[in-house]
DNA sequence: CTTGCTCCTGTAGTGGCTACAGGAAGTAGA
DNA sequence: TCTACTTCCTGTAGCCACTACAGGAGCAAG
């Protein structure tokens, strides 16, 4: 059994998310000693890590629970992984897209500017009326 | 002079997001009619449009409110401009890098998971304790 | 017994909007 | 002129996924 502070050195967690985790039902609660502490078994910090491993690949929480009781479940699971991990990744290709057409035109936009010019071309551009809008117009925000 | 809708169709700015501006006072307020409607010179719809564009390249208000005191200033403020431009830069390439990290572990992950499988390998690979944690542990959040 | 660390609850703040309620102003047609 | 419809008003709450902080309590070592 281990309290929070060890809970989170091992699942990576901070300790003020591990408490937003459990208050917003996306983990389980914990057991909890005399004194009133939480305290975790491996399996917790278990799902905490899982948890915290998703985040880092971009899941969004409510992707992250259905995972959870995927898991649970322990069945025929595997599909639906699949199928939310490739929607996942077309997600991410469609930011890294984004971002790329970004670059250029901020590269673009930049390019103009030399130091010591006394009004900037790239804000003058950004202010006009007739400036042809960028990427981010076409695909939406970021 | 141009009701809030006009305003807002002109500029590509959201008819709320320019109440939002207009309250942060990311955007000076704008006169009234007599009925208390606000009216929006081209100037002002010249202003929404210069802090949409920046949104889209990915500035933060914080720095869209430079930019702006800039522009009033106009006097030698193209080598700031380019720093910021070249700062936000270095973060869109860290992303872009952070994202395709991401989409290489996923591919790996999901990769394994067939169609069918009782367990998913996905799955219990992110729940296992020595699972080498992936690309995002080393360049923090996204 | 005291010091200092860890932990507790509860609340508010972050960024950048977005949504909605309940009402007022303006406009176009009968 | 009356009515229906649209646009706009203010104010507040919600979104996501945390993060920060206040004010206190538990607990271990010296």
């Amino acid at each position: 059994m281990f309290t929070i502070g060890k809970a989170s050195e091992q699942s990576g967690v901070n300790m003020e998310t591990i408490r937003y985790y459990e208050r917003e039902g996306i983990v389980p609660k914990p057991g909890r000693s005399e004194g009133g502490r939480r305290l975790y078994t491996s399996d917790d910090i278990a799902k905490l890590r899982f948890v915290r491993r998703c985040r880092d690949l971009g899941f969004p929480i409510s992707i992250i629970q259905t995972f959870l009781s995927l898991t649970a479940l322990n069945d025929r699971s595997c599909g639906e992984v699949k199928t939310m991990a490739e929607n996942h990744l077309v997600e991410i290709n469609a930011k890294i897209e984004n971002l790329v057409r970004l670059r250029e035109a901020l590269l673009n936009l930049s390019s103009n500017c030399e130091e010591g010019t006394a009004a900037c071309p790239m804000l003058e551009a950004l202010m006009k009326d007739g400036f042809a809008d960028g990427p981010a117009e076409q695909c939406g925000r970021l």
